[in-house]
DNA sequence: TGATAAACGGAGGCATCCTCCGTATAAATA
DNA sequence: TATTTATACGGAGGATGCCTCCGTTTATCA
């Protein structure tokens, strides 16, 4: 057979994608653990790989984290189809806001590095963004339709109110503070 | 002469002091180009001084770091106290202001530095809020004084709107949008 | 002018960064 | 299936940074 185009691309080797997987899911149990600036030989060690081949798929540090923050974006925002199926579409907001709170909070590190991504490349910004405001849209619309909340407050707007709870909340044991705003701000959207 | 009481202390050495003032000098400017986690070997090459008196002068990166806040904050207060002796007490607030966005503009590492702050020593914060707070009521209550300004924002809110000034300016110069900004703010303040 | 408390500098041991390249192996080809 | 070859792998190695330790220097005090 011969190739179907100029651009002759062999398929990508099999223990290339079985490492890339790896080193994300290695680097998203470090960075969580000991923040943005953990030591990536520790990351290349965890996934049982050589630091060359960390290297050869992620250049610098920066290209490693987003790639660990775009994945984590992303499963957001499957969990937020999965909760489209729900019943009670209230809950279903509520659950999907909790398990932002949550993600943060497990993951201590990750609140340094959001920080730098609001430094950081805008292409990422833009990409996570729009994934989070889809996301929140997809679940908000739905409660809209049900009747069961009001209608003026846009995606962005809770976008923005999540990130002023998590940005407000300093240091130690917030988590709690967090779901209960969570849990005010849900109920404020209920029409009464 | 004998020991004033049980602590006797020799009066502390001159080439100490020296040190400490050149390492100040050196941590402000390479922190500003470099951000917070800069080479503190470069510091004492900058200071000219050996890494061990570094150490022992500033036995961790963060008190160092703190050392080089408390010095800005602290110039920002003489700031303050030299222009509270203007004529025209708006123009001063103004100026104030003005230059504390040049201090974070021109020290773009500054910017990151400040976050580690806001999840930092909370003595740090308590002290550097109250500074603040302080430099800008002498400014503000003199022009409240003169009847120039509306009475009713406190020394407090308009420190937060200037942290938020900061906050929310991304990347690349946003020099002149925050030099707007606080003109536009300065200029609401006035009584119509 | 000594005596001495205090400060100095930098070598040294260890960790991390990142590059480079010889070796290994999965996909393509025959 | 056997061979070829593009691709990926691993880790040694040189550079740099962290921090400690301690022999040497020096400013104060008497």
């Amino acid at each position: 057979m011969r190739p179907e185009n100029a651009k002759t691309r062999r398929k990508p080797r099999a223990d290339s994608l079985r490492n890339r997987e790896r080193l994300l899911e290695a680097a998203t149990q470090i960075f969580s653990a000991g923040g943005p600036q953990a030591s990536l030989e520790a990351v290349a060690r965890q996934a049982g790989v050589g630091i060359g081949t960390l290297y050869r798929h992620f250049p610098t540090r920066e290209a490693l984290f987003e790639a660990v923050y775009r994945h984590e974006v992303d499963l957001l925002g499957e969990l937020a189809e999965e909760l489209a199926h729900e019943d009670d579409p209230v809950e279903a907001l509520r659950k999907w806001l909790q398990a932002n709170v949550r993600l943060v909070a497990t993951k201590k590190g990750m609140i340094e590095a959001l920080q730098l991504v609001a430094h950081g490349s805008s292409d990422l910004k833009a990409y996570s963004f729009e994934r989070m405001t889809n996301s929140i849209g997809l679940l908000l619309d739905r409660a809209v339709a049900a009747g069961e909340i009001r209608s003026d407050v846009p995606p962005e707007d809770l976008l923005r109110t999540l990130v002023g709870i998590f940005y407000s909340q300093g240091t130690t044991d917030w988590q709690p503070t967090a779901l209960r705003l969570v849990d005010v701000f849900v109920d404020g959207l209920r029409k009464r």
